[in-house]
DNA sequence: TAGTGGTCTAGACCACCTA
DNA sequence: AGGTGGTCTAGACCACTAT
């Protein structure tokens, strides 16, 4: 309104532009109500699929939010830390306490949604984990809830072999965790590797984490050897990138 | 089609739910044409919009891309591997190699968009940097671009008066880049932190980028330390999602 | 019940690209 | 010239939420 807004953009950019100016302006803020379809159909004089397409503009970018039957809301960021090599120095899970507890502080963590079975390996993990395609895993399947919010999908795959007999197998894996019971078998995780990446969610990804329009995930593929080249585990883990900020300290 | 399809999904999500399924069978490969609008229309027997909406479902996956004109195409994934520990060991920037040498090998880099200023410190920066906010800043901005296809945008700030009068004001940095020119002023950076977090790009960094709808950006944020708690460098680096994968490595 | 966002139709015009 | 995707209209019905 105020600004000459080139006429060579399309209407609905134009209008999401307004909004975008008027939230970094600070005349709405985080989780305030924004003016919804029928309001900028009569504010603007469009259509209602041209008010829509505005407002899925901001949506698509992770700015705004909609709430069916209520209205469209102004999105806030405010993420966990995880700090990728710290949780994973020996004296966390050495010492028997749970990776997590570096993370999450005061609030309050719920594990889902957990499945533990033997399954042939695909064959990308296989080759990651230096076996035959195809050869038997053992597939480690949760999610994690924090204050009541899915974060966090992961699937850990190690050698069936490996890990047979062993608390790795059964949904609780006893203090320490995964890596403390490796270390017991005599394969002490020494080393490991972070992969990251960045995509739009599947369906079935944003219904498990709940994510709203317009939120990535963030992929960690975590590899952890146990000697040189001796891959002894594979961790696939699907964060909400609203969620998560990821931290990474060393040295020069 | 073959499949009985939830009635309780919308149409588009059904359509869209098809050609996904349709791309995981291997029926369209990376690069290959999907169905128009007016295919979608007349075999699905849907409108216009309907149609739109399915393609747009793809294309803000990430999965589909749109050429003005010619047709929407499957998208293919081949990233560029960036090692974010072993880059900055000291060995690479130490002998006067360029930090890049390591990612980028046979492919052709263009550094354009350069620009080198003195500004007032913004806030956040300033907090990071532990000098007062509005303090003059060394900012030095650039674009990335690799076989024609940007990549990266890359914006550093050191204290104005720490870099004074050295290359680092200039355009060229000379041999070693940045850190070895830190390292000649008595500050040679002997820790890092990279900070990571991802969602959808600003319409600016989507131009800049030319990314296509449904690609995310990564975010970098690196702290260079120069001794305990004396930050002498920030750069934030936004990088397109679908052209990166990030690495750590490290030790238990 | 009234208002909201979600879906959908059946048209229309445009800019762009290929041939 | 003909097909493509991009934008837009003016209606409609639905499910959901709050009061």
């Amino acid at each position: 309104m105020a600004s000459p807004d080139d006429r060579r953009q399309p209407k609905y950019q134009q209008i999401a532009d307004a909004l975008k100016d008027a939230i970094r302006s600070g005349q709405y803020g985080p989780g305030d109500r924004l003016p919804g379809e029928n309001d900028l159909m009569a504010t603007h004089g469009v259509a209602r699929m041209t008010a829509r397409q505005a407002l899925g503009v901001l949506q698509n970018e992770g700015i705004a939010e909609a709430r069916k039957g209520v209205g469209v809301f102004v999105r806030d960021f405010r993420p966990l830390r995880r700090q990728g090599i710290k949780r994973l120095s020996q004296e966390q899970w050495g010492s028997g306490r749970s990776i997590w507890s570096a993370d999450i502080e005061d609030r309050t963590l719920v594990v889902d949604q957990v499945s533990v079975t033997e399954e042939e390996s695909p064959a990308d993990i296989a080759q990651v984990l230096g076996v035959e395609p195809g050869r038997a895993v053992c597939v480690r399947s949760r999610r994690f809830v924090l204050d009541g919010k899915p974060v966090l999908l992961s699937t850990s795959y190690l050698p069936a072999d490996l890990v047979a007999g062993s608390a790795i197998t059964q949904e609780d894996t006893g203090p320490g965790g995964t890596y403390a019971r490796l270390a017991e078998l005599g394969h002490k995780p020494v080393h490991f590797r972070e992969e990251i990446r960045s995509r739009m969610p599947s369906q079935d990804e944003a219904d498990r984490l709940r994510l709203s329009m317009g939120t990535p995930v963030m992929l960690i593929c975590r590899t952890a050897f146990a000697g040189e080249g001796h891959a002894v585990e594979v961790n696939e883990m699907t964060l909400d990138s609203a969620s998560y900020v990821l931290e990474y300290d060393f040295d020069a």
